[in-house]
DNA sequence: ATCAGGTCTCAAG
DNA sequence: CTTGAGACCTGAT
């Protein structure tokens, strides 16, 4: 693999790898199970297993960490809008994008780019009939791994 | 500037 | 259920 973190944690499905810069996460992935642990590196990477743990066990934890955002003005606002909805409450693409005043499928687009899961839960936003893909499939690791956060928020699919 | 593709949606066959 | 057209943003050409 050639992306390296500042530090890779266990979860419930699997490992959630985080990368760090200049004292901000930058970006936060899914991993498959059985993947290398690494203990944080710097207080950042620490204080963010901290709260992702915290959340992994309750999942109406909120997350506080300096993030930095890259992409579009327009990616940014929709990335603002999903850190709004409540723990246990989801949208579809359509709703989401009438709020923004756009469609649904850049929203789409935005989800799928968002570099920071969960901590803005782009698994909160689902399509109007059903769960929606997940990167063009609708099975795979990270598709389970949208299915298992929205359990443990407690929505019923 | 143009083109293809994306976690979509709705209407029609 | 499958198909087709619509709508808007991004990244590559």
């Amino acid at each position: 693999m050639t992306t390296r973190f500042d530090a890779c944690m266990s979860a419930p499905f699997g490992r959630l790898g985080i990368r760090v810069a200049d004292g901000h996460v930058v970006r936060i992935e899914y991993l498959p199970p059985g993947d290398e642990l690494l203990a944080p590196r710097d207080a950042v990477s620490r204080e963010t297993c901290r709260q992702l743990a915290r959340y992994l066990d309750d999942p109406q934890a909120t997350f506080d960490l300096p993030l930095r955002p890259g992409g579009s003005p327009f990616r940014q606002r929709v990335w603002e809008a999903l850190t709004r909805i409540p723990a246990g409450e989801v949208l579809t693409y359509g709703e989401l994008a009438q709020q923004l005043g756009t469609v649904a499928r850049p929203v789409g687009g935005a989800c799928g780019a968002n570099p920071i899961p969960p901590v803005v839960p782009c698994h909160r936003v689902i399509s109007a009939s059903g769960l929606g893909g997940f990167m063009g499939r609708t099975d795979g690791h990270p598709m389970q791994v949208k299915q298992w956060l929205l359990a443990h928020e407690g929505v019923a699919l």
